[in-house]
DNA sequence: TTTCTACTCCCCAGAAATAGCGAGGCCGGA
DNA sequence: TCCGGCCTCGCTATTTCTGGGGAGTAGAAA
């Protein structure tokens, strides 16, 4: 039984956001690095993390609002498969200051991201981070990519376990025509268009709209749309 | 050297949908279960898929349209880990019948489905499924689950890829007020009060979403916020 | 059987979005 | 320095959407 083992099984009775923070502490200590972070954005839109970033880092990083700055978010949004920092873009004039900054505060010069995406929109972000040569780098994520992607996957299970008790996983079931009104407002069709697509009269088709915005609770057409595509009850 | 490993470069090697298709029998063979497939929807939301199951199966699949019946499909929608096809929801009559008719066609009674999602809205599956005791197979899936969900995870990467060279990821840049225009018309707000909170006149506001719409290759503005959302510029 | 949901169609008045036109200031890169 | 992108504001006319109100069918569930 390896220690990595020990932790996932850890992992697997955490049932709260200060259990993942002690995981990820075991795991600094597991694998001797500067750093482990998990974080994520649920899918009502509301941001949780936790890992061994100081505080003054966090807070920092919040006032600052380098969310919209740091290339690993950017870089992470448009990806599948796990992220070498260095493969990321840090020519621009605010990233390399934000990373200058990050140094500053104890974040490691190398870094490795996993982006995971659940249902509902969720978006989630493991990291690990570290200061050392590239070579040196390149050989422990060689080593340890598989753990780190389970391990990655172990956070997230929990975490959606969790939201799940928060928010019951109240999906509205849209009809199939509500669904197909959707989709195809969706696809930039305007309403007359639709209404011919599904050959049906567009007052017809405003019926299913509004019924489905009032299932989504939403304000009006765009927000019903925009509900559909994040929690993924359509594909565009 | 595991079997699974030479597997896992053979994927890694893979350029073609004919080649992700090779491995899903060479999986097949390894573990010797009935089928292994691997389907995703894309970004433009075209679906493509391979693995071992007749095509007969298949037709008769897109032909009842089953997409929209099959348990599988739904539940692996809300959910993020992996799947036993136990705990999905059978109870409703066309999802038995269907499940009887899969059964004909050679599906295994037992599976085990690893739902996965990239960038820009992509939604993938990566099933296993076989013919066996319910005992024999969660002692399979026990001991195996690691390993599906890192072949599951190579399986999507290497779709991700082709997909690139296919739609090279012109992922238009939207300025920072056409951001936030986008994510307040994705909460619901009206022009008036997107505006308002963004402090600018409507007018000014709607120069933004002019632009933006522009910038997106929209039709309208759902077109423009549902764009946003699904390439992942915008989160709700 | 009754009830419920889904699907289809219709009208109207007011609110909102769209498609054009225009203007000026600011900042950064070529 | 000039060009381009970004941010801000203004006007008009037309089209589209929204939010109410109806009403009838069919099929499935209770």
């Amino acid at each position: 039984m390896s220690k990595l083992e020990d932790m996932q099984n850890l992992l697997n009775r955490a049932t709260a956001l200060e259990e993942l923070q002690r995981v990820t502490e075991h795991l600094r200590e597991h694998y001797q690095v500067n750093h482990v972070v998990y974080h994520w954005v649920n899918s009502v839109g509301e941001r949780f993390g936790c890992g061994t970033y100081t505080t003054d880092w966090i807070d920092r990083y919040l006032e600052k609002d380098y969310l919209h700055i740091d290339p690993v978010i950017h870089g992470c949004f448009q990806r599948f498969n796990p992220v070498d920092w260095k493969s990321l873009d840090w020519s621009s004039k605010p990233a390399r200051a934000f990373m200058k900054e990050a140094i500053e505060f104890g974040v490691g010069t190398q870094g490795y991201t996993i982006p995971m995406r659940g249902p509902n929109g969720q978006f989630a972000l493991f990291t690990m981070n570290h200061t050392c040569s590239d070579e040196d780098w390149a050989a422990f994520i060689d080593k340890q990519q598989r753990d780190l992607i389970l391990v990655a996957h172990g956070f997230n299970q929990r975490a959606l376990a969790m939201e799940e008790g928060v928010f019951p996983l109240a999906t509205p079931s849209l009809s199939p025509r509500e669904l197909s009104a959707m989709t195809l407002l969706a696809k930039g069709k305007s309403r007359a268009q639709a209404a011919d697509e599904m050959s049906i009269s567009e007052h017809t088709l405003r019926v299913y709209i509004e019924s489905a915005r009032h299932k989504l609770g939403a304000m009006n057409t765009t927000h019903a749309v925009a509900r559909s595509l994040a929690i993924g009850i359509i594909v565009v």
